[in-house]
DNA sequence: CCACTAATTTAACATTCATCTAATTAGATA
DNA sequence: TATCTAATTAGATGAATGTTAAATTAGTGG
């Protein structure tokens, strides 16, 4: 776990409003305008905290009809908390291995991906596989739903062969399918190398 | 639930120099200038963050001689993780009561109301008068204006005083009157039976 | 296409905050 | 007491943040 994710999360906690609109949530989904009336503040100010919970996954939106029905990413949170107890049994050879590994990612990324954005080519070795497919599934949004022509579109800006990838993304569970829509999984779920 | 808390201690982590401070303790007590040294920051800044991380008690000090050696508070931050997970519960006793009340509704509103759908009397418990009422108003639609008189039609449907059951909806706030035309509130405003 | 509703963006404001340099304090020791 | 070292305070500065009213956008349904 990445220093930049943990200090987002913990800011984005440090807040009365949004911790209350966290303790809300845990107890069903809720539209917009329910939490503003609820918590005595306006929507504006709603919609900007929904903004910061949003960003670090911790909660995720459906819609019916014009209503949209905010929802608690509860396994991220969880994951946090434990991310928190392991911050501080950490060793040094771990935090080593974990800088290793993003400088890791990066060299592959950096392989694999033309100065334009497109991917070269797929790699064939499955660690590196899932390197460059998480690089590029996370412009995606979560809870945001995703019909097949547009999935292609955006997948062929990096690759022309958007029906491989696209696959790839379900077998290693980056993003379900439902009626022919695609929707991103919670983080927790994606495939990761061992 | 002690918010304040919660806020102070995701508050003092959401920063990204604490947190390199927090990971650094883990491997052992340090002192000021070392910890300056380490992180490539100036004394007084480090001093700023020790000072936040000692207000939620995550860091604890012990002199020796000239040098204060920092420690971490580990079962509190432990504690925290905890609080975290807990957080996010749903409350098992509310979702009980609210099974629980439905049922207690449901009795309520069968024995106030015919099979034809009139209600037979208004009841004198405040409890039970607000089932009723909540159970006729949520045949109005939300968002919609209605003209006194065609307020008036809907509640006849279930009761000819008509007059008193509308004065009834504004005073509980199931709706509210502006220019002689009638609307329903959000239901957050509704009156509840505490 | 039009009317409506929910949500978001925009612009403005006051507040908080991380960081630094320079000056000061606190404690140890000779 | 004088001196050394580590830590703290004070003050300044620039950046980020929480909130709101007003305007705008997006989606739904007639």
């Amino acid at each position: 776990m990445q220093l930049d994710r943990i200090v987002a999360f913990h800011k984005a906690m440090g807040d009365p409003t949004r911790i209350r609109i966290v303790a809300l949530l845990a107890n069903g989904p809720l539209h917009g305008q329910a939490i503003a009336g609820k918590l005595g503040l306006t929507p504006p100010t709603i919609t900007h905290h929904i903004k910061k919970l949003r960003d670090i996954n911790v909660i995720f939106e459906r819609r019916d009809k014009n209503t949209l029905y905010f929802h608690l990413n509860e396994s991220l949170i969880k994951q946090q908390a434990k991310t928190l107890g392991k911050l501080i049994e950490k060793k040094e050879e771990e935090v080593e291995n974990m800088v290793e590994l993003n400088i890791e990612r990066q060299k592959v990324i950096d392989n694999f991906f033309t100065k334009e954005g497109k991917l070269k080519n797929i790699p064939a070795q499955r660690k590196k596989k899932l390197m460059v497919f998480e690089y590029m599934v996370r412009g995606l949004k979560s809870g945001k739903k995703y019909p097949e022509k547009e999935l292609n579109e955006y997948i062929t800006k990096f690759h022309e062969d958007y029906a491989t990838i696209r696959r790839e993304f379900i077998i290693n569970h980056y993003m379900y399918r439902e009626n022919g829509i695609y929707e991103l999984n919670p983080e927790e779920m994606w495939a990761k190398p061992e």
